[in-house]
DNA sequence: TGTTCATATGAATATCTATTCATATGATAA
DNA sequence: TTATCATATGAATAGATATTCATATGAACA
């Protein structure tokens, strides 16, 4: 990776800032793990599921109609949100209703809509 | 899209609640913009950089040799990441030093590694 | 116990994107 | 004014992923 090096990592690299750094940066993991949760949150899609249970439990059909989607695109993005253990869900009889099992998505997605909009 | 219906859509949706949270959800455009900020997130060389820019300000070689990736490699993400307004820059010789142009990113990502390290 | 129906899923396709490689750019320093 | 060098960029490639379509699954209810 390193070995396509351009002429500047010769000659400008700052050692003592690098080595600084390097030794303050969060595990390779913990930063992988924050990219693959962000990951999950940046798709329209899913942020529309997550904004819509924001305001209510809802079914899996309840949700496609609210977003004028298919079942299936719904129940396929559930999944991804379910493995990331984003949402939880219950049954009442013949309907599952899905809703959002973690504090910190409001937290997150606040931050998120100030910036977005300021 | 609606035209591939399953049953359930026709038998099953609670037309009071889809309609109660279809005028909650915020515009189209905001929950777009949301998901976009979090797919510049959603990388983890772009994490990473981030990161590092948390630390210090940094010229592209010295990210790019504290990451241990090419000039290249860095030199595009950071034109993501000055594209969605995260970075800015400043020069100093032949210089250019990046760092971080928004505070949101900050709180941002504490909620993130909040979420993943617990 | 068999049927119904809300939900889940596998395969296929189309789209998107991160990195590499090679090279251009353009501000600085001489 | 020219040469240098830190940075930027275009094209190509490989890998990822969102949606569709068709169909499977399995819990509930009769």
């Amino acid at each position: 990776m390193r070995e396509n090096s351009v002429k500047c990592e010769i000659e400008c690299i700052h050692e003592d800032i690098v080595a600084a750094v390097k030794e303050k940066l969060p595990p390779e993991e913990i930063l992988y793990d924050v990219a693959e949760l962000f990951k999950v949150f940046g798709d329209s899609t899913r942020v529309r599921i997550i904004c819509v249970l924001f305001e209510s439990e809802m079914c899996v059909c309840d949700i496609a109609e609210t977003l004028n989607m298919t079942q299936s695109a719904i129940s396929h993005q559930l999944r991804v949100l379910k493995q990331s253990r984003l949402v939880k869900f219950r049954r009442e009889g013949k309907t599952i209703y899905y809703s959002l099992s973690d504090n910190h998505i409001k937290n997150i997605f606040n931050q998120a809509f100030e910036h977005v909009t300021e």
